[in-house]
DNA sequence: CAAATAGTGTCTGTAAGACACTATCAG
DNA sequence: CTGATAGTGTCTTACAGACACTATTTG
């Protein structure tokens, strides 16, 4: 009886969810940040089953009642752990299973975040879970994570890692204003592996990006550095190293 | 009453996803293939509401007692569709919000699949919907699609546009046997401009997923062309252009 | 032979990496 | 002055695009 002539009011009026086994449904988040000179990921540990006492990625389920989209759920989420209100926020990948949680067919948005360490503060007490920042290494996706945040976790890190490779995105790591120096130290830290200073600073003068803060430098001592900002409504995503030939002929 | 000391077995036994109000979660993909010189996409009419009358990817609800995985979903649509069985497969991305179905909050994992024409052959009658393929046109994302399916779309065109120039993705929308300038014929096509076919050819033989086949030509009134097939045992996606610098160090 | 497409060789400009050089501060 | 880091100039090499050239078939 599904190609019968009802209107569509008449098939919304007798339609509902709760009729359907349906998958659970959540936004998980693997936020990144720079502290103790390292690249760290925010984890919470689990106060109640499934996976309780184990280290998760911040996340939970959608409020279809509060949450418009689901952008607007993965930014409830950070804001409620971290406080930061305008992240540098991008949808990672899909993930979903019979099996990744025991209370059924679950699946999850993961995002994917880079803040400056200047702008959190953590929320403690209350409903919160216990947070920690752990400085991203290779045996952390191998621990012992709760569900498939390990997998989550690599991914992101892969993520990050690819992009950092040409674009601007590790800007988003730092605080608002910068010099060119602290911002390559930055892709020297994500990629793991040292950058020429010339042909650094030649790209990202190139993207055109940032601007120089107008007679703002950085003193200590030696020879004083300009200090940046990113340049204000250039989206939140430069892509650097154009590819060869004339890509818009 | 979530943090008492019940064991993940009592949690689980008092645990029942109809208790809460859940997003439809479903799976969305978009098709692409080579038809008449074109590229093109499937859409499928819908036959009931909402959206009655208007074109709309295949995809559909997730079944949680037959689909294992999220990709084992999207395989089962697009075989449900036009029976290829080891398409070219990957998430695109997911879309949800509170407004995007009538029928109430909806998220869904769009897909995005390679297949080469000579493997499909359309399933009709029964219970599937009139399925139709469409020329690649700006044009047609912002047709009256169903849903947010002109969005989706979009992403999918730009995913998919951005890949080509970078890597070998576009070698799945041919047969399985192939010149280097059927090959070259489909960057264009997807690019929408003018390849060199001696640098395009550099960069082909240089990224080494493609071998010849022996002895085999394709003949016409003029040189005979070596044919190609995918090396075995590579994997889908070879990325081209390598960044510069040492990448491994 | 001509026509047509397959396939290759050569030149050149651009840009990235390497690395040395200069600049400017504190103390 | 020295020490330290900021910032720039120069050289070299690699490679993509442009484009002309050769190769091999059919008819």
């Amino acid at each position: 009886m599904t190609n019968d002539n009802r209107t569509e009011q008449e098939f919304l009026s007798s339609y509902n969810v709760h009729d359907y086994d349906v998958p659970l449904t959540s936004v998980d988040l693997v936020i990144f940040t720079l502290r103790e000179q390292a690249l760290q990921v925010l984890l919470v540990r689990r106060s109640d089953h499934p996976c309780k006492g184990k280290w998760s990625l911040p996340g939970g389920f959608i409020d279809v009642h509060r949450d418009k989209t689901l952008d607007d759920a993965a930014l409830r989420k950070l804001r409620e752990k971290t406080g930061v209100q305008t992240p540098y926020l991008e949808q990672l990948q899909g993930f979903g299973s019979a099996s990744r949680d025991p209370r059924g067919w679950s699946a999850t948005f993961a995002y994917f975040a880079l803040i400056s360490s200047d702008d959190i503060q953590l929320q403690h007490g209350g409903t919160a879970d216990a947070a920690q920042w752990f400085t991203v290494a290779e045996n952390l996706c191998s621990a012992d994570l709760a569900f498939d945040h390990g997998e989550i976790l690599a991914a992101a890190i892969t993520r990050l890692r690819d992009r950092t490779e040409n674009s601007s995105m590790p800007v988003h790591l730092l605080p608002a204003e910068f010099t060119l120096t602290d911002l390559q130290r930055v892709y020297e830290l994500v990629l793991g592996r040292p950058v020429d200073k010339s042909a650094f600073r030649k790209r990202i003068k190139e993207g055109d990006f940032l601007e120089e803060i107008p007679g703002k430098m950085r003193h200590a001592s030696n020879r004083p550095a300009q200090l940046y900002r990113l340049r204000a409504g250039h989206p939140a995503l430069t892509l650097m190293r154009r590819i060869g030939g004339d890509a818009k002929a």
